[in-house]
DNA sequence: ACATTGTGGAAGTGCTTGCTTACATTACAA
DNA sequence: TTGTAATGTAAGCAAGCACTTCCACAATGT
């Protein structure tokens, strides 16, 4: 009786949006105005979907994490022509870097911490983040690499390369070729415990021209 | 004629407890009533010294860099018994991390990177931050250390092993002794290039009594 | 004394914001 | 059709905010 609600199809829809704007803007920034206009649509629809702002904060931290990971999960099962999966996710991360938006979303909810829910939900990103990151390293190290810190220490580190590396890219103080030496140089240092010397790198594509990527 | 102002003085008294503000709470969520009280005065008069609340931010922002600079400072004055000023640097992050709030005025200052001078603040600061870093870097570097990565790189990525360790320590992702191993053991590898086998830890000050710190 | 200039407290102002309400409309089941 | 429940629009509300104004008073110079 009555007509059926769409409201699960529309927070899928919102999802991405909402995401795209909490990491465009932050938390406080993003006015519920905003949001809705962005979403097309009234407030008060946002607020039939998710309770309060914080619930859409939230669900667009969890959302875009998931988002990142499945680019990666997707990454890892193509055929990695010789090379191990961690360095093909190094080299990948080298060049497109949080293209979720993903640190955004994270150094936003940073500055929310005194809220339990949305400190909650950091601490366990993180530990999935870091987790993941493990994972990979340590099925990098069995592969034959050799590996001098500890996997845990090493993944926490490369974590923090990646941090650099995005604040650098946001503020416009770090190029992109810089990026790249200290996603791939430095990363590879810190997960297999020594400089390689000739590969001096990350594995391009097959063609170069490959270049000009979407840069919004 | 008329009574002497004393705006001066009272923006040296009031810079540190504004820049401890800003740090605790972030930007948006320190109103300007919340930093006059713990000033103790009116909000006027934090208004008759600087003219808005961004002109206060980009003053904690300074002010706490400096204070962080002057302290490394005195540090590397201090009496290098053998060992490098460079390492005596980590060794000292590795225990006294982020004691002025840097990073957190930072990452709150990283969601309002919309503004210009902010950004441009930030951007200022960034760079301080890495010519200082490179220039420990290079000095212990000349004072006998191999090196293997370029010494770019190698500071920005040490400022990321500090920014992973703030932040895990912030969630309380990240412990005392892992947040150690992450400045001490990945911070001399990416400094040196390689793992030291022989030293497995930061050295401590003669006795190991001074663990109580203040921890707020 | 007196004019002048700075000081601190409290109340006020206009705007923004998260969130709600009211309502006319639409899509379903019976 | 008819009853029911979900929908989108627009307006509204109370709280919070950055910032200002007002004013009695306290230091100074002459």
């Amino acid at each position: 009786m009555g007509r059926p609600s769409t409201l699960e199809d529309k927070r899928r829809e919102f999802l991405p949006i909402v995401a795209g704007a909490f990491a465009e803007l932050g938390y406080r920034r993003l006015t519920s105005a905003e949001l809705a206009a962005r979403c097309g649509v009234g407030e008060n629809v946002l607020y039939r979907i998710w309770p309060d702002k914080h619930a859409m904060f939230l669900a667009a931290l969890e959302w875009v994490y998931l988002a990142s990971e499945r680019t990666w999960e997707r990454l890892l099962a193509e055929p990695g022509n010789g090379e191990s999966a961690f360095l093909r996710l190094l080299s990948h991360e080298a060049r497109h870097l949080g293209e979720y938006g993903l640190h955004r979303i994270v150094f936003a909810g940073l500055s929310e911490t005194d809220d339990p829910r949305i400190r909650a939900a950091l601490q366990d990103l993180y530990a999935k983040f870091h987790a993941f990151v493990r994972r990979q390293l340590s099925a990098h190290r069995v592969a034959g690499a050799p590996g001098g810190l500890d996997a845990e220490t090493a993944a926490w580190a490369i974590i923090g390369l990646g941090t650099v590396a995005n604040v650098g890219r946001e503020l416009g103080s770090i190029g992109a070729s810089r990026r790249e030496s200290i996603l791939w140089d430095a990363g590879r240092l810190v997960a297999e415990g020594r400089i390689d010397a000739e590969a001096d790198g990350p594995p391009r594509k097959k063609r170069a021209s490959a270049e000009k990527k979407r840069r919004k």
